[in-house]
DNA sequence: ACCTGAACACCGTTCAAGT
DNA sequence: ACCTGAACACCGTTCAAGT
């Protein structure tokens, strides 16, 4: 036996980008985004943090594939029947509650554009479109007004789900958000004082469900 | 003449948080997010990084109070009139233009929701919906996908001014992220190949009041 | 080719010590 | 009360050295 410290054992089983990217999933989706470090990763996967360089770019690189990964699947299971505007509502719904299970997928997409998973879900919005009788010279923007609005929603669900734990209640955390903005000069804020009531107990999925009827319904005016 | 090493003078003009928001912003503006460190704020404002804490709580309340002063002023200047469409418009655009002269400012609304920020663009937009004669009981909704969707956009934008510097030819950068989006499998990404030339050379800006304008239509046919 | 883990160059935040 | 700046506990990323 000797003195010299030993060196770990070589991993048997070969590392990949796919390893890597589930055991990043697990670890984001368990233990929130700040918990993804390299030296996490590599720790849930027995090896250096230097080795995951070796299969990833960056962390960014990481992230991206991540949320493509969580993307695609969502994709591969939203049923797309009942017409193209119900379709729409499908594939809006399938990134929202994909964003609810896995909220860091909501920090990525709002951003980070240009990743893989944004030219599927404009893809899949964009063809619904088309479906739907958009003039061709209407379609990017009306393609693009959708997924702007989800993405915007993606934002602050991720945002809402960083408190998750800090805040027990809801209710009271939002009374005391509109009590802040108001308390400047409450006089300043009358309509944020008329909408608090519903600010407190509204559903987020259903108010997103409405935003989509409403951008569908302007959709609907296009000619 | 000592040897002792010599503590630096203590300062004269006495710090605030106001003089240390207005630091930051020149810092975020002039060399982008990720340039504001506390030492850098420190450096600029020659004193101890540990001061700053006297007068702010943590980075996240320092960004929320740039980001309002940014905000703040953005709203006293614009300018309403023309009937509440135009008026949304205008709001709209306002927070817009602020975002593309201050990026930072995008991500910081796409990323925390709740700030104070939030509560003034939710105030000028509402009450223009109430001019426009939007029932109450949507009045929430319709606003909120306004905001939602101007989130969306802010976050984008905000990603975009982060490439700056880096990428010289934007169009050339578009086309190769187009190219990544549908290589995977071509035949899967036709709507994404026909709305690629558009995105090569479309207006942000323009496209933006689109959308603006799509929600508009939308919240017309609502009764 | 792939993996290991120490080392580097940073961060935000705290806090004893000063005025 | 307010300021100073070293110290702490982290990061992402690199890289010489191993297999």
């Amino acid at each position: 036996m000797t003195n010299k410290t030993q060196r770990s054992e070589r991993r048997a089983d070969a590392l990949s980008k796919d390893k890597i990217v589930e055991a990043a999933i697990a670890i984001l989706d368990t233990d929130g985004e700040a918990a993804l470090t390299f030296r996490a990763l590599a720790a849930r996967l027995s090896t250096g943090s230097g080795a995951i360089y070796w299969h990833v770019a960056d962390k960014s690189d990481l992230l991206m594939a991540a949320t493509d990964a969580i993307i695609s699947r969502v994709m591969a299971n939203v049923v797309v029947a009942d017409g193209p505007a119900n379709s729409i509502r499908a594939i809006a719904l399938g990134v929202f509650d994909a964003i609810d299970t896995h909220p860091w997928v909501g920090a990525q997409l709002a951003g980070e554009p240009w990743q893989a998973a944004m030219g599927q879900i404009l893809e899949r919005i964009g063809r619904q479109l088309q479906a739907l009788g958009v003039p061709q010279h209407a379609q990017f923007n009306a393609a693009s007004s959708l997924l702007n609005f989800i993405l915007g929603v993606a934002g602050q669900n991720a945002a809402a789900a960083r408190l998750k734990g800090r805040v027990t209640d809801r209710s009271a955390f939002l009374a005391s958000v509109a009590a802040q903005w108001t308390q400047r000069d409450p006089s300043e804020y009358p309509f944020v004082r008329q909408v608090a009531a519903q600010l407190l107990d509204h559903d987020d999925r259903q108010q997103f469900l409405a935003g989509i009827d409403l951008i569908l319904a302007g959709i609907g005016t296009l000619r």
